[in-house]
Formats: C-alpha cells, sequence, structure tokens
DNA sequence: ATTGAGCGA
C-alpha cells in the first residue's frame, strides 16, 4: 500500500520516514520528495507498506501526529484507478 | 535566506 506524508519538517529525510513508519509494520520503501533544481525537501514524501492492515494501522496512527516538532498528515496515496 | 498545501525522478 502506498502511503502519502505531509507537512513534514523541511528537515525530515527520507529515512526518517522510514523508521518512523517501521515502528507499526514493515516499510518496504520511504522517501521524502525533493525539490529537482534546490535539492531542498517538498515537506512530503511517500511510503510503501507491503501489508495492508499494517499500512492502514500506521496512518490511523501517524496522522496528524508529531514528528520531528511538525504535525504530519498520513493518508493513502493517490490511486491509479482515481484522478 | 525564505514556505506549509498538496500526490512523486
Amino acid at each position: 500500500m502506498n502511503i502519502f506524508v505531509a507537512k513534514l519538517n523541511f528537515r525530515t529525510t527520507s529515512e526518517q520516514l522510514n523508521e518512523y513508519f517501521s515502528a507499526y509494520g514493515t516499510v518496504t520503501s520511504a522517501k521524502v520528495i525533493f525539490d529537482r533544481e534546490t535539492q531542498r525537501s517538498k515537506g512530503f514524501g511517500f511510503v510503501e507498506m507491503p501489508d495492508d492492515e499494517e499500512a492502514e494501522n500506521a496512518i490511523r496512527e501517524l496522522n496528524e501526529s508529531m514528528m520531528d516538532g511538525r504535525t504530519i498528515v498520513v493518508k493513502k496515496a493517490r490511486p491509479k484507478e482515481e484522478r
């Protein structure tokens, strides 16, 4: 399951996202999106979890939770079926 | 040097 994570602290990195979500299940991929030009964080990222129940549990537990001093937003990534 | 809704190299 792909997970969308937003409102991250600009200093938060992909590895921080990985360990943060790993506490609630297996994380196969985690990355913060950085700007192509400035190499600065865009403040959001994506996490991939193979186990759906762990993923949904992580979303509910980590959504609007405090990470690195900021309240983050965690939700399912955009379904390729929609949009 | 900066910002803060939104979906990615």
